[in-house]
DNA sequence: ATTAGCACTCAATGAGGTCGAGTGCTAACA
DNA sequence: TGTTAGCACTCGACCTCATTGAGTGCTAAT
């Protein structure tokens, strides 16, 4: 029975009896004894009121037994409350975080490659999959805008964004348009749109554009439409996962059904996104099993934070089994958060 | 004991057992036994019949046993047996075809996409895990060069190739350089390099240039590391993979390590271009089991097909267990290849 | 050459039996 | 009153052994 009074913190001796559990749990993924923590983690108390602490946690819902022979495990509430009340955070040590900004140094002059680089080292580092939520930036003004032909008939609209985006599209022109068309062309719609904002451009006036030039309408049409496109494409936010092999190691997932179920989500961006929480602000966020959203996911971890781009939350973190290494995830995940915002502050905002 | 003379063609009957052998065992995964083969295949001989043919078989190598009491399965030779004299592929009907081409043009303005639709379609259509090795475009002629500042000591250097390849590079510029500098620059650029072959850029007097804008030599270094930089890279194909959770689906593969094999071929790029064989020209190439390079993919079938981008090879295919349905996917990695030809030669060659 | 018949083989399955880690309870102890 | 030793009990893991049945190879008849 308990104490009568329901008591949220725990005693010390409870505290550390939890902890052993937790720990040996992690580590090996069986079921933890009372003898085993009394040896390993030599306590000096007997396995007998071991087993009386554990009866009580027990009954707290802290732990659970598998079946009445074998040790306990940490229950998902359990693992809540040494995440929420007892956790210290192991954040990454000074070589990792030399490593890690030394990769984003060599790779800076390709975003799409300092995600990757981010990524994998995050997964390598915890041992999880990791993932990588790149926000849309939403760009404010074009900052240039040009039509280059590539082959007869054909051309490509380059746009920049004075957020340093660059998109691109292949378009069709007519092969009546001549290298003096494609220039003022360009100079026009670099007159037109260069400064101005993504909104503003939505509203400016095509009409007087195409009248204004009749005789390329047909390329103009065509340029217009591609960067339509562009500014609408941008609506999807790109999502980076790495070490998607991690996850084979970890014995709750040897059965290839919840291995699939695992794999499916992580394959489809869009369950992906769905599952992860909304990153708020600087917080470390941890969600664990059944507080997940997705039933596919009831057995998953996710640890995750958020960084800031011009302006824009994007996410970033890892996933693995309910029984994780939360603290070493956590101090990683936020190490990485920091460095990815110092970087990006110093390198993209000028 | 055999005829005497060993006969690499097999008689019609030995044949006809054979296919059932292995259609039924792709199908099944199990051993195929005597009874089953002639009830199912309606031969018109008995099993008896059945089995001393299957004797003759093993004998040459076509078949084998796991164990005595079990049924038999096709051995490697005889897939090969099976792909090299007899079978028929079975390419993609009117509507699949229809359905690669929409797709396609959907996504034409966006080389990456492309790419990504093909490999998901033929991981659909297959069932097997697709890869596109996207080669390397050894390009030309820089077709336009330019430099577009983004912000206060940061710009961006453009580069589009004849064949319609776009690339970029982040340099950092001295502050002092202003709008005009930054046009002037770029004049002198594009005069210089427009049209060049990258072999004579690599050979022009840099020197000279240097000297002739002595004021802007920071900003002018910095771009031509760039650019340098961007002709360097494009040293890698890009590898793009889809559709490998159909591998958890496949029964040889449910035991974790021989999983993990796979995976791990399949993440990292360059043990895949390893693996794959060189592609021949048009036609559709098979590696079966065993004939694989990797020791970890001697379990593992290939097939695959080069197509011609901008006369570089490149190679789409895809890769499963032994057991597979070759007809099916010679038939598919035939036909996407064609249509990737068509597509290619018809929207980017002009 | 083909086939029916039959003895033989061997993986798969399931039923007992043993083992041992781990518990809960009780009674003794500080 | 909290702690501990002792002990009966539980139950999954593992081993063994017998049974089953699909499938074979061989032999003798057609």
């Amino acid at each position: 029975m308990l104490t009568g009074v329901i008591d949220m913190t725990l005693d010390e001796r409870k505290k550390r009896i939890l902890e052993s559990i937790i720990k040996d749990y992690v580590e090996t993924a069986e079921p933890v004894g009372s003898r085993a923590i009394v040896k390993k983690h030599n306590l000096r108390i007997s396995a007998a009121t071991v087993r009386n602490e554990m009866a009580d946690l027990e009954d707290l819902g802290y732990l659970e037994q598998p079946h009445t022979s074998a040790g306990r495990i940490p229950s998902e509430s359990g693992f809540r409350y040494y995440v929420d009340c007892m956790m210290e955070r192991e954040t990454l040590v000074d070589d990792e975080v030399e490593l890690l900004q030394k990769i984003l140094k060599d790779n800076l002059q390709d975003w799409d490659e300092v995600i990757q680089s981010i990524g994998s080292f995050l997964s390598q580092v915890t041992r999880y999959t990791s993932f990588i939520i790149v926000p849309t930036i939403k760009f404010d003004e074009f900052k240039y805008i040009q039509l280059v032909p590539v082959e007869k008939g054909k051309a490509m609209v380059i746009v920049v964004t004075d957020t340093g985006v660059l998109m691109h599209r292949r378009i069709d022109v007519p092969e009546s348009v001549n290298s003096r068309d494609v220039q003022s062309i360009n100079e026009v719609f670099n007159r037109l749109f260069a400064g101005k904002k993504l909104t503003e451009l939505r509203r400016t006036d095509l009409q007087s554009l195409r009248d204004d030039l009749k005789k390329r309408k047909k390329a103009i049409d065509s340029m217009l439409e591609a960067i339509d496109n562009l500014t609408e494409n941008t609506g999807e936010e790109k999502v980076v996962i790495s070490g998607i092999l991690n996850m084979l190691n970890e014995p709750e997932f040897k059965d290839l059904e919840k291995l699939k179920k695992i794999l499916t989500i992580l394959e489809a961006d869009t369950a992906l996104k769905n599952l992860l929480p909304e990153a708020s602000g600087e917080a470390v966020d941890i969600t664990i099993g059944r507080e997940n959203r997705l039933d596919e996911a009831k057995e998953m971890s996710i640890v995750l934070a958020g960084y800031k781009v011009f302006g824009e939350i994007g996410r970033v973190g890892v996933i693995g089994p309910v029984r994780m290494e939360y603290w070493k995830a956590a101090g990683t995940v936020e190490s990485v958060r920091t460095i990815i915002d110092e970087v990006l502050k110093k390198h993209y905002h000028g």
